[in-house]
DNA sequence: ACGGAGGTACGATCAATCTCGTACCTCAGG
DNA sequence: CCTGAGGTACGAGATTGATCGTACCTCCGT
């Protein structure tokens, strides 16, 4: 079963709930915007720009953290967002880069992605 | 645009719109079914057996149909159903792969799938 | 011509979920 | 010790989506 923070392990993950996940736009841009940037990334959740309040931003990251999307792990102050990429491409090969390739990430995602 | 049925062309085809139509257990379950039997095969909509009414089996069509996962043709007195692999194969490679790997079809599905 | 099976269209209902505000917590920096 | 930034938890409102019943259509078989 997942651990403390929520994140299952990559036998756990079930595709219905990643679909499920990638199926809000919000959430589907986070994912390809990491999906875009180098594996080792972190961020944290403000940094991508969510046009959402503090509360809903939670919610969809719980949602990607529960789907086992991302990882969170707690850094001090805040707490960092990184993909599990070798955990999704082991246990749904390809899916990451159909995400890409079917990004359409608005203007501006690559800064607001790439800000710290 | 997609023509007078409402069937999308390849181009036309939208990923986060193929996820939401997924997204729903007995949808991804009829595409799953399909995607796991010869390709030309060709099913009415009540083949599936599916647990719920008339009027709800034609939403879920539709949106399949919208989505571009299947095409539906007049035959006749009725309607038949069938997978458009080669286009969805074509627009999001290896898709089909993981809907059909990561399939869970309850049991007896094969058989009602398999009945005319 | 009639009945029944398969489907669609429409409107209503009910559940899921996206959204937000507020309150609260923790840590880094002054 | 404060303050502010980043997050979470909880409850409420609003929106989406699934579900159904009814009415209606078309075709096949009798």
């Amino acid at each position: 079963m997942p651990d403390a923070e929520g994140h299952p392990n990559v036998e756990e993950m079930d595709f219905q709930t990643v679909l499920k996940a990638l199926s809000d736009p919000l959430r589907y841009q986070v994912i390809a915007t990491l999906a875009g940037l180098p594996d080792s990334t972190e961020r944290t959740c403000t940094s991508f720009g969510l046009p959402v309040s503090k509360s809903t931003r939670t919610h969809h990251f719980r949602i990607l953290r529960e789907a086992g999307l991302v990882r969170q792990v707690d850094r001090g102050n805040s707490r960092s967002a990184q993909l599990r990429r070798a955990d999704i491409e082991r246990r749904f090969p390809g899916l990451l880069g159909l995400v890409t390739d079917n990004a359409q990430l608005p203007e501006g995602a690559e800064l607001l992605a790439t800000r710290d």
